[in-house]
RNA sequence: CCGGCCGUAGUCUAGCCUGGACUAGGACGUCGGCCUUCCACGCCGAGGACCCGGGUUCGAAUCCCGGCGGCCGCACCA
C-alpha cells in the first residue's frame, strides 16, 4: 500500500484557519516574536481530551496497577541536577566572529576533522578547534570559544536571586520523584505511573508548526520492575565489572533468554499483544544504510532478540494498537527505529522509537527508552531516601521501561492521514477522522429554517439532540445555521461521523435521516432508535451499510 | 546568528516588474433583509485590507533604505 501523508504546511494552514490550533499572542506577532507555542481553539481542546481518553483507556484503565499522577511543572533544580540533564541537556554551539554565523560546535568538528566529539566538555570541543586550527566554514573567520546553549527554561521561585526552579524539560522525573511515596501506598512493583502533562524546552529553532514546539504535551508511563541481581549484564560497563565480555554483549539489556526476573516477564504481554505485528528498523540495517524494516510479532521479535524484553515488546505492541485501533492511523505509516547508540539519550540503555511516515520523511512522535535504574539510583544518591527492593534475598534498585507519547505530533499523525483535499465531488478540505477519536459524535441538524411553520420542526430536532446528550456518553452538536449544504461542510470539517437531519417528514412519521461522512450516503432510521443506533456505530457493534 | 522565498480585509487572492484611471478588484466567510433550505455557492444589501518607519517623486500597494515578523534549509527528537 502506497502511503500518501498530507502535507505539513497544509495541514497547519486547515488548523489556523479553522482555529483548532493557533499562534499563542498572534496578534502581537509582527511586534515579538514568539514562536513555537500553540493555543488549542474549540476543535483542538476536543481533540486532544479525545487523544488523552482513549489512551488513559488503553494503557491505564484496562490494566491492572497502573497509576495515574499530575505533577507540578516547575520544579527544583537539585531534581535535575541529580537526573544529569543540569550536565547533558545542552547543545555546544560555536559562532564566528567575522560573519557571526551559528555552528554545532561538536558537529562541526565530527564533520570537518572526523574525530569524536558526542559528550566532550565545551573546553575539550574548544581545544579541539584551537588546536586544529578549525575556521568557520562559510567564510573562514575565527571562531569563539564552545558556549552552552541550555535546553532548560530556568527561573527564580520565592525571593531568591538566584536560578533555583526549571520549568520540566520532560515529565518523568516528576514520576521518579513520586515512586517512593506511590510505591508505599500501592505495593512492590511491578506497576505502572503514568502521566499527562506538559514539558518545556528552548529549543534553537521551533519548526513546522505543531512538530517542534517549545512547550508541549507528553503522555508517557513509566513501568517499575525488579531485575534480579544475578541478571546477564544491561551495561558494557556493569559486564567489565563482572568479568564477562563477548562478541555478542552490546550496549543493551540482553534479558531474552532470561525468565528469572520481571524484566522479562510482563503481566501485559497477552497473546493478543504477543501475536501483533511490528516493524522494525534495526541497528544492524541502519548500520548498512538499509531502510528495510523488519516485520514480525512481538513475541518473535523477543525471542530472536531483536528487542531487549517483554516490557518492551509489549508497550511497542501497544502503541501499533492505539495507533492503528483507536486512531486510524494506517499500520504501515508506523515503524520503530532503534536507536545507534550514539543517539540514545545520556540515561537510556536503549532506545526502540516509534516514527510515523510524514510528508517530510519518517519522524519519531513516541520515545521508547529502557531506563533502566539510571534515574532511581541518581536520585536515591541525589536525595538521600532509599528505593531498594529486595529479589532473591538481594537488594536492587527498580528498573523503568518508558513509553513518551507526544500529543501534538499524534494529532499531526492522525491528521497526516486523515486531512483530505478539495475535490469535484466535495469542494472544501475535511477530516477523515476515525470514529474514536472524533471529538464530536454526532451533529443534529434540522433542515428548514426556525419560522412558524418550521417551529415544530426545529423543537423535535432540540428535543432529538437532549434525548442524544442524555443517552449517549458522547459530544453530539445542535445546529440550525446556514443552508443544510454549508452545515454538512461544517461537520465534514469537524470530522463529524453522522449527521442526523429533521424534516417535514419528522412530523409525518416520527423517522430522521441519518447521513454517513464518508459515503455520503443516507438512511430513515425511526426517531426513537437514534440513540442506540449512534452509540452503535460509534463503539463498531453496526456498520453504516447496514442500516440500509 | 546565516542563506532562499515572502508580508494586500477573518481566509484565499488580483494589482507590484513597466508609479497616476486603485475611490485597491474578486471569491469564501461575517452581518442585515427576503425565500418551506438535503450536500460549499437561492436572491438583495452592508461592513472589512496594502506589516512598520523613512526616502525618491507633483504622485508610492507598486521603486529605494532600515526595522519587525513569517515559512523553508541547517539544527533536533516528544
Amino acid at each position: 500500500m502506497e502511503l500518501k501523508p498530507a502535507g505539513i504546511e497544509e495541514i497547519m494552514r486547515f488548523l489556523i484557519r479553522e482555529a483548532v490550533v493557533f499562534p499563542t499572542a498572534e496578534i502581537y506577532s509582527s511586534k515579538q516574536a514568539f514562536s513555537g507555542f500553540y493555543t488549542f481553539g474549540h476543535l483542538g481542546t476536543l481533540l486532544v481530551e479525545e487523544i488523552k481518553r482513549l489512551w488513559r483507556r488503553r494503557f491505564i484503565w484496562s490494566k491492572e496497577r497502573v497509576y495515574e499522577i499530575s505533577g507540578s511543572i516547575l520544579t527544583p533544580t537539585i531534581v535535575w541536577k541529580a537526573s544529569g540533564h543540569l550536565d547533558s541537556f545542552w547543545d555546544p554551539i560555536v559562532f564566528c566572529t567575522r560573519c557571526n554565523r551559528t555552528f554545532r560546535a561538536d558537529h562541526l568538528i565530527e564533520e570537518k576533522l572526523n574525530l569524536k566529539a558526542e559528550g566532550k566538555s565545551v573546553d575539550e570541543l574548544t581545544e579541539i578547534i584551537r588546536s586544529n586550527g578549525l575556521k568557520c566554514p562559510v567564510c573562514g573567520g575565527v571562531l569563539s570559544d564552545v558556549r552552552r546553549h541550555y535546553l532548560m527554561f530556568k527561573t527564580k521561585v520565592g525571593v531568591s536571586v538566584e536560578d533555583n526552579a526549571v520549568l520540566r524539560p520532560e515529565t518523568a522525573q516528576v514520576i521518579f520523584l513520586s515512586y517512593p511515596r506511590i510505591r508505599n501506598v500501592f505495593g512492590k512493583p511491578p506497576f505502572g505511573i503514568a502521566q499527562i502533562g506538559r514539558s518545556y524546552r528552548n529549543e534553537i529553532s521551533p519548526r513546522r508548526g505543531l512538530f517542534r514546539l517549545r512547550e508541549f504535551e507528553q503522555m508517557e508511563i513509566e513501568y517499575f520492575v525488579l531485575r534480579d541481581a544475578k541478571c546477564i549484564p544491561f551495561s558494557r560497563e556493569e559486564a567489565e565489572r563482572k568479568g564477562i565480555v563477548g562478541e555478542d554483549l552490546r550496549y543493551r539489556p540482553k534479558c531474552m533468554d532470561c525468565k528469572r526476573c520481571q524484566v522479562n516477564n510482563c503481566p501485559y504481554f497477552t497473546e493478543e499483544y504477543r501475536k501483533t505485528l511490528l516493524r522494525i528498523l534495526t541497528r544492524e540495517a541502519q548500520l548498512k544504510g538499509s531502510e528495510e524494516v523488519v516485520e514480525i510479532t512481538a513475541d518473535e521479535a523477543v525471542k530472536r532478540g531483536i528487542l531487549p524484553n517483554e516490557w518492551m515488546a509489549y508497550v511497542l505492541a501497544e502503541e501499533v494498537r492505539f495507533l492503528t485501533e483507536d486512531l486510524g492511523v494506517p499500520f504501515n505509516a508506523i515503524r520503530f527505529r532503534e536507536m545507534l547508540p550514539e543517539e540514545t539519550p545520556h540515561y537510556s540503555a536503549g532506545n526502540f522509537d516509534l516514527e510515523i511516515c510524514f510528508s517530510f520523511g519518517w519522524k519519531e512522535i513516541v520515545g521508547n527508552a529502557y531506563r533502566t535504574d539510571y534515574d532511581l539510583t541518581k536520585h536515591m544518591k541525589m536525595s538521600g531516601v532509599k528505593m531498594l527492593e529486595e529479589v532473591n534475598g538481594v537488594k536492587v534498585v527498580p528498573h523503568v521501561i518508558e513509553p513518551s507519547i507526544g500529543i501534538e505530533r499524534t494529532i499531526l499523525t492522525i491528521l497526516s492521514y486523515a486531512y483530505v483535499k478539495a475535490k469535484v465531488d466535495r469542494k472544501y478540505d475535511w477530516l477523515k477522522l476515525h470514529r474514536k477519536v472524533a471529538p464530536v459524535k454526532a451533529a443534529v441538524l434540522p433542515l428548514m429554517m426556525p419560522r412558524e411553520y418550521a417551529r415544530e420542526e426545529s423543537k423535535i430536532a432540540r428535543d432529538i439532540w437532549r434525548r442524544l446528550c442524555e443517552e449517549t456518553e458522547y459530544h453530539i452538536v445542535y445546529d440550525e445555521k446556514g443552508s443544510i449544504g454549508s452545515r454538512y461542510k461544517r461537520y465534514d470539517q469537524w470530522g463529524v461521523p453522522y449527521c442526523i437531519t429533521v424534516d417535514a417528514d419528522t412530523m409525518r412519521d416520527n423517522t430522521v435521516t441519518i447521513r454517513d461522512r464518508d459515503t455520503r450516503k443516507q438512511v430513515r432510521v425511526k426517531l426513537e432508535k437514534i440513540p442506540a443506533i449512534v452509540t452503535n456505530l460509534i463503539k463498531g457493534r453496526i456498520k453504516f451499510s447496514h442500516l440500509e
